[in-house]
DNA sequence: AATGCTAACTTCAGATTTTGAAGCGTGTCA
DNA sequence: TGACACGCTTCAAAATCTGAAGTTAGCATT
């Protein structure tokens, strides 16, 4: 199958994975989370090689995840911004923390709520009921033609 | 710098990026969440190569996100679960599901509160206030340890 | 006017990883 | 005896990644 065609499936899941599920893409949001704008503090902060990076900001510039903008003109001088659509990954980011602190422990990243000033873990919570949310809280009903597209691949195999 | 070394520093981010941000762990973790437990069938929804397919359960099984169970013994047969640990990352594939569903559209994924039998997307909150969180209403604070290695490498870099 | 410096990349060869097809081992069932 | 199912393993060719070095554009210093 090939990873590029992650993006031609009925799963949402597996379009964002195309886009998203890199480790280096992934460690390329972090540090825009933390605030790093420049190419060379990707580079340093992540440990990606200069080549990859240069791929990978140009693949997120394409999906808008990121905006390349000039800072400066002369000497001509760039900068990667998270857009509204990038920013949205924030949970994504999240999640990861969260599990890293809950099941690896070690350093930590303390994350404080703005407008309350309380030190959290944000939760997966139901927004109907305000009820926090586990996998086994949540039932999941695939669209017919996801449905489709996986029986016709089981079928497929023999 | 290589992939493997994110494990070995202090932000919590990268030690679960080394060990779940992978394109291909990512989607067997889709799938372990729709039910699938045997090789073939995470074979064929995935259409990963039983050759990586099988590297990346024994990385799973080692990090103790699956367990492999036989589920019959004459002829041997196995099956992979989801440990406790392994449903914990159950907000990481909604967070990629909500966003995929936002910004790339097409085929859904309906999920329902089992509780209060409501189709919802699932929103991360502060668990003290209750209040839906973005990216801009959070402060992160990194660990002082984080935050010398960060200094050490952006002065390691001249 | 030559030298050095910074930032943002690009290039390239060697190493590693991934793909896709084929095959294997164990055991059941007809 | 032969066909089949499942859970893998093997292997070579193709693709990708790494790490070091180089490039470009312009400012600043000697």
């Amino acid at each position: 199958m090939g990873r590029a065609d992650l993006a031609n499936t009925s799963c949402p899941v597996s379009r964002v994975i195309e886009r998203v599920g890199d480790p280096w893409v992934l460690m390329i949001l972090r540090e825009a989370f933390l605030g790093t704008r420049r190419f060379d503090d990707f580079q340093v902060q992540t440990g990606v090689s200069p080549h990859l990076l240069s791929q990978r900001l140009k693949q997120l510039c394409e999906d808008e995840i990121l905006q390349r903008r000039a800072y400066n003109a002369h000497p001509p001088r760039y900068e990667y911004l998270l857009t509204d659509k990038g920013r949205d990954l924030w949970p994504v980011i999240i999640a990861l923390r969260n599990w890293g602190q809950t099941w690896l422990g070690g350093e930590t990243i303390t994350l404080t709520h703005k407008a309350c000033g309380a030190r959290i873990d944000p939760v997966m919570t139901c927004p109907d009921c305000g009820t926090p949310l586990g996998a086994r809280d949540v039932q999941a009903d695939l669209s017919p033609e996801f449905k489709q597209e996986r029986k016709t691949r089981r079928e497929g195999k023999g």
